[in-house]
DNA sequence: ACAGTAACGGCACCGAGTGCCGTTGGGAAG
DNA sequence: CTTCCCAACGGCACTCGGTGCCGTTACTGT
């Protein structure tokens, strides 16, 4: 499990750092909540705080890039027959399928990145990293440079799809994610496989 | 002209300012521009420049707002007989249309704005109240709250194909930005207005 | 015991942004 | 011409996120 390094252990986790943080901001919220804050309440020092995550806003979105991996993956390995936005749309539902119980933090995790100015500022920056593995996936099924006018489309057009799932969720209680996403992913694809 | 208010005088603008630090950003980056090189090399005090600019990210954004309401008259004028993805096509390509000459300094305000990250990541907040003015449209054509699923999908969905045609601008110099938009915008429509 | 190594965390610094407040330069009223 | 009013100016001090530097600490392997 826990292979023996050379070295100093470190103290905790990205993911015990995470948890403290996340507490934090809830009961006290984002902006109110400074980093030596969220190191204290951690045990930690500040400076230390940055070797854990490279910015406070880095926080809440925990392990974005393997979930990223995954969906490169998947889409990788789908077939070349199934037509190109409906592999685009499994893989979408797939990224934001949630682990079982998991729905209040994420909940709570979106609604910070949705809500709070300076989240919702940085998401962008996370986002681009997103639409370039959709946009790479839909430059090769297309035969496309992925720099070209078409695949860069998808990729804006699905992000802004999954986004706008992801609004309407956090608003109606009700509502479920995947079926939100579903209906927004087919809507934008109806006009994107021409 | 200048109706005479009063207390002191202004003593620049918010336009030249605007001027300054664009010039400054292109010599030596943005980044590496300071706000106190910017009040420098307008001759007012750091202080000052947070009069006339909320935050430094603000200053490359110009007059958007007044350009903002532009595009909701123009929308709101919009006949009813005119189909909703029609209008807001038309809109959109007349909220991105250049003034004569105006070309060359529009190509380094939006390179500034879509390939610098500070800058990239604010621009989620202006954007968001771009999504807003087509999102409303849409939902008063459609009948619908402007907070259902479908007006903030149509909102996400041209800004989508907007930036993406940007970016294509940007990256080809022979590229007529207004075909690029037409045709990103025509394509996530056809999803649309079913 | 000792070298190697990697995490820790204090310190000092930078730059954006803000609240406070005294100063300044205009117009208008006396 | 003087006085009052008023808004813009801008210095000062402060907060907070983020970074470079460097000595310290805690573990592994010889």
């Amino acid at each position: 499990m826990t292979e023996p390094r050379p070295g100093r252990p470190a103290v905790t986790s990205r993911a015990q750092l995470e948890q403290v943080a996340l507490a934090l901001f809830a009961s006290r919220g984002f902006e109110a909540t400074t980093v030596e804050d969220v190191a204290a309440a951690a045990g930690i020092g500040r400076r230390t705080f940055f070797r854990y995550y490279a910015s406070k806003n880095d926080v809440v979105w925990g392990n974005f890039e393997s979930g990223l991996q995954d969906m490169r993956q998947l889409l990788a390995a789908s077939p070349d027959d199934v037509p190109l936005m409906e592999s685009l749309r499994t893989a979408v539902l797939a990224f934001n399928r949630l682990d079982a119980g998991a729905e209040p933090w994420h909940r709570q995790r979106m609604a910070l990145i949705l809500h709070v100015p300076a989240l919702q500022a940085h998401s962008t920056l996370r986002y681009a990293a997103w639409r370039d593995v959709v946009a790479e996936h839909a430059a090769r099924r297309l035969g496309l440079p992925p720099r070209a006018l078409r695949p860069r489309l998808v990729g804006y057009a699905l992000l802004g799809a999954a986004v706008a799932a992801y609004e309407q969720w956090l608003e109606e209680p009700g509502h479920d994610l995947e079926a939100l996403l579903d209906e927004a992913v087919r809507t934008v694809a109806r006009g994107l496989d021409a």
